[in-house]
RNA sequence: CGGGCUGUAGCGCAGUGGCUAGCGCGCUUGGUUCGGGACCAAGAGAUCGGAGGUUCAAAUCCUCUCAGCCCGACCA
């Protein structure tokens, strides 16, 4: 017996460590807080980014690349933005020996840098709009880290737009919100829910906040992306004037949005199960693996098949790979594989020899079948495309299985348990029940009066939080606060979240 | 920053005062296996997190210290 993975049943933290570790995602590093990213995480990163600039290009957007290092003073020039990131700043004080005469801060997002070059770059509506996007580390010195989901130091895209009218900077954050959405559903299968965040909830600088929400299966709210209206908070505070067209001077409205390593951690948690990494088959590093199964006295015969059948997924585009490896055993290989979380699994041994056909078994469903070899490149991208709709599908049934509209406290406290479950009381019996409790609830989604202190209450009392306010269901929300009771103002997603 | 747990071989652990520090996995070599985590044999691998102390004797007891993980508050 190799690595186990604990159940999710049984710890469920556990299991999704257990899951980055023994996939060989990502390690821990010498610097607390830091991960180490391994070439399978690597590579499931390197996917996602490709396919999302490539979205980005299409909708006008140009890379560029701006220091790590920001002067402290630059952070200094938001109120709120640096409120906000002050207490998680790395700060840079000595360099080349020396003490510098103004430290540096060591990004914790982007802005700043950003609009005191925009400061120079921007004088007429006609250098207007910029679209600039830049692939990159952040640090964020975070008391509590969690491989993928929290980390020190992370990577990350933050596009940084600079526009003429309030009303552009509007649309291109609401089109990156939906850029973000499609994104995650048609690429990660991951269903998400867009919406814009409430004032507590907001970026440190921006004026309105918006993410995509996605539930994972212990039903926490992960959020998965954001997509900020800055207004010309920045701009003031960097003095970025342009002039406009009627030839007078105006502040420039800006936006930022970011999609982080995050996306790894809730792509694990939404797909995977006990056995190991489950993954779309758009993020596959390999598509396939071929095991093939032979013994001493007929591996040159199943070898040559199996290389045979590698070459016909390859002709046909197909990422595949074969595990030749005569060390271990098959059974071994299938556990590993799994672990790995390659989508599908070609068997291919002497009775597959014999009937010139192979064995075709889908990561996530079990499902097995048997196809002729020369139908097998065909019958795999048929398997690959129900898998990524199918994961989709699932992890959607599962979001609406698990979300309940309510209408008052009644509905909340009895969808949330009244009691929050206490983690890390040792027992009587003195063992430690640590991690063990079950999530309860999930999405509650109603009405909400917009008070800040409602909000307030909901997260003292249940650590439950509004995630958003849902898109495209702000229309007809009259009726009474499901917390307060008070006329309500708009819909709400409630969450326990990571 | 609070709470809990843990530092002994690459990994997971046992060893609660006694002289040569063990076990499982992994690793190396050879052989037999191979359709759900095979087996046999022979090897390699550790100044027991660090410092100080108690003792004839310390992985084990005491003091200090460092580190990591998990949980909580804060956050992409």
């Amino acid at each position: 017996m190799a690595e186990k993975i604990t159940a999710r049943s049984v710890d469920y933290s556990q299991w999704y460590i257990d899951i980055v570790l023994n996939a060989k995602l990502a390690d821990y590093s010498p610097v607390k807080g830091c991960m180490v990213i391994r070439p399978r995480g690597y590579a499931i990163w390197e996917r996602l980014r490709g396919e999302l600039d490539r979205r980005f290009k299409e909708t006008g957007h140009q890379n560029a690349y701006f220091p790590m290092f920001i002067p402290m003073s630059f952070l200094q020039k938001e109120a709120e933005h640096v409120e906000g990131f002050s207490p998680e700043l790395a700060v840079v004080t000595h360099g080349g020996g020396e003490k510098l005469e103004e430290p540096l801060v060591v990004r914790p997002t982007s802005e700043t840098i950003i609009w005191s070059k925009y400061r120079d770059w921007i004088q007429s509506w006609r250098d207007l709009p910029l679209l600039y996007n830049q692939w990159a580390n952040v640090v964020r010195w975070e008391k509590r880290t969690r491989l993928f989901l929290r980390t020190a130091e992370f990577l990350w895209q933050e596009g940084h737009t600079a526009h003429e009218t309030k009303a552009e900077a509007e649309a291109e954050t609401a089109q990156m919100l939906e850029v973000y959405r499609k994104f995650a559903e048609e690429y990660l299968c991951l269903p998400v829910i867009a919406g814009r965040k409430s004032d507590s909830e907001k970026f440190a600088g921006a004026v309105e906040t918006y993410s995509i929400e996605a539930m994972m299966q212990d039903k926490k709210a992960l959020q998965a992306g954001t997509s900020h209206f800055l207004g010309q908070n920045f701009a003031k505070a960097f003095d970025v004037q342009y002039q406009t067209r009627e030839g007078s001077l105006d502040y420039v409205w800006a936006s930022s949005w970011g999609v982080s390593t995050r996306l790894i951690g809730a792509i694990i948690m939404t797909h995977s199960d006990d056995k190991g990494l489950v993954l779309p088959p758009s993020l596959a590093q390999d598509e396939l693996v071929i095991v093939p199964i032979f013994k001493s006295d007929n591996k040159a015969s199943v070898m040559e098949y199996a290389n045979k059948a590698f070459g016909l997924f390859k002709a046909e585009g197909l990422r595949v790979v074969i595990d030749s490896d005569d060390s271990q055993s098959p059974g071994w290989k299938f556990a590993e594989w799994e672990m790995r979380g390659v989508p599908i699994r070609v068997e291919a041994g002497p009775k597959d020899v014999a009937s010139a056909s192979v064995v075709m078994v889908r990561r996530d469903s079990g499902e097995k079948v048997q196809v002729k070899l020369e139908e097998a490149p065909a019958m795999a991208k048929e398997l690959l495309k129900r898998m990524q709709k199918e994961l989709l599908e699932k992890a959607r049934t599962f979001r609406e299985a698990n979300t309940k509209d309510v209408r008052n406290m009644d509905d909340i406290l009895a969808f949330y348990g009244k009691e929050i479950v206490a983690k890390n009381q040792p027992a009587d019996d003195g063992e430690s029940h640590e991690g063990t409790s079950e999530a309860k609830g999930g999405f509650a989604r109603g009405l909400w009066c917009g008070s800040r202190d409602c909000e307030a209450r909901l997260k003292a009392e249940l650590k439950v939080t509004i995630r958003n306010l849902p898109s495209g269901m702000q229309d007809n929300c009259s009726g009474a606060c499901c917390l307060c009771g008070a006329s309500a103002k708009h819909m709400a997603i409630f969450a326990r979240s990571y």
